[in-house]
DNA sequence: AAAGATTTATTACAAATGTAGTGGACCCAC
DNA sequence: GTGGGTCCACTACATTTGTAATAAATCTTT
């Protein structure tokens, strides 16, 4: 329950609020109708239903327009969607999750140092 | 179009046969009742849809009932949800993916080995 | 051939998602 | 104080997904 369900195009607006927040809803609507071509008032339904499951936070100003604001962390909900992505399609098995991605990726020396440091972490928190 | 949408009851389905194929009907529909608890007749609609969206294929046998089978391969599948999850969720850069399983998965030093020489690999077909 | 069982087709129906339109409330410039 | 914008609330409507029920066709077994 604590991490909501966001489809795609509710993420988008998320994605607007976590990169800058709060924001009032013609802001918002004012990026994704260039990013994405969409009509204000279609902005403005998912910035309602994204408040209705409790993923946005409304700030009232007296005489001004709300402001709103993310209140789950991206983070957190990154992590929900991760796991239940793992599990739908990977059956929760992280390794042939990792395997997929790590020879599909295109990685710079660079970052497969940081990951192969990153995984020798892994195994001395485990035990 | 290649890479039908399949979401997640319908994904149970293709698992099954995935697993083995072609089956009929009632034969995938004995093992979704059990492992999902669902009626027949949801998974007899969830094979027409996945029929519909060309994600399976009847094999009609005279007199027979009809056998289905996969008509796209699950390494295809999962290659095309793996891409739009990244797009989705890590705006397409495969590292911050990376860095998420690779930091909550809990990994076996045996696999950790593995992957690592996976991404050493990964340099090299790179460049 | 009549009754049952099995298979297939058609229809149902609510919730979620994508994508808005309409109309009322409120404020600012004339 | 009237006509325009802006903001907000409510309504709309098609599609997709989840989950079947009902009805028609067919096969099998007395």
């Amino acid at each position: 329950m604590s991490a909501p369900n966001i489809p795609e195009s509710e993420w988008s607006v998320m994605e607007v609020l976590w990169e800058a927040s709060p924001q009032t809803a013609s802001e918002v609507a004012k990026t994704l109708t260039q990013r994405k071509g969409w009509a204000e008032n279609t902005v403005r339904t998912l910035l309602s239903r994204l408040v209705e499951k409790g993923a946005l936070e409304i700030v009232e100003k007296a005489g001004m327009p709300r402001l709103y604001a993310p209140a789950v962390k991206r983070q957190a909900v990154v992590k929900a969607e991760s796991e239940s992505f793992l599990e739908r399609i990977f059956q929760g098995a992280a390794k042939p999750l990792l395997v997929h991605f790590a020879s599909n990726a295109r990685l710079t020396p660079d970052e497969v140092r940081e990951l192969k440091t990153l995984l020798d972490q892994s195994i001395e928190k485990n035990n």
